[in-house]
DNA sequence: TTGACATATTCCTGTATGGGGATATAAATT
DNA sequence: AATTTATATCCCCATACAGGAATATGTCAA
């Protein structure tokens, strides 16, 4: 019962505005947390925790250097979610296969 | 406060598992509720009402044929989620350009 | 050691769930 | 009209947040 929790898998994590907000300024380069800060104008504990649920689910690394922590976008993960959205390609891409299908399934349905 | 609505956008609607395996079922053929039900094996309310938060968010279209509703995938709105992942590309596909920018990174680090 | 800087964690609360069960609505059939 | 078939809706409840505020942890510098 209830939501699943957003630390479950990438898709949980990505459903938040706000975290993918955070992977699309990561995406232009690996950045330390005040950075996001700076540039999302959010609250740092905001961010920080943000940040922690991506890294749970494993869509961005760490590392750390001296008292920053630079995050960067983990591609693997991400990965997933693009690798299942394409699985329904061909709904959107060729236009004229699925007129062609749906008049399949009409003519199917005529026959039967 | 809180979680935004599962029918915000379509990445909400699809962090929920079970509509995941919903959207799946519906990419091999149209289909009614009830070949749903008999497919995922779950009570005939909960698929109806998955469906109609994807229907909600626009991830699947409807059509009424006698008392069946057809349910189809709809490309459009996946696309989105596609597209999204896809500004990422960079960090799963070509490994070695990713070696060369984490070098120049470096460099930059050096020469700071 | 004492600050200053960078980031993470804890506590609190309103809210939108997802599942279960019962029921309502709608359409075809007899 | 009465029944059956197909699907949607309603009610209830435990739950996992997301945001805000305050605070803790960790690291470098003087």
């Amino acid at each position: 019962m209830a939501r699943a929790a957003t630390t479950l898998d990438p898709f949980n994590a990505v459903a938040e505005p706000k975290r993918r907000q955070v992977l699309e300024a990561l995406a232009e380069r690996e950045m330390p947390v005040n950075d996001l800060v700076g540039r999302l104008g959010w609250p740092q504990p905001m961010v920080s925790k943000h940040l922690g649920v991506l890294k749970e689910v494993g869509l961005v690394n760490v590392r750390r250097d001296g008292r920053q922590r630079l995050y960067q976008v983990n591609g693997e993960k991400l990965k997933t979610i693009h690798d299942w959205a394409k699985m329904f390609e061909r709904f959107w891409a060729h236009q004229l296969l699925r007129i062609k299908e749906q008049a399949e399934r009409k003519h199917k349905e005529r026959t039967n």
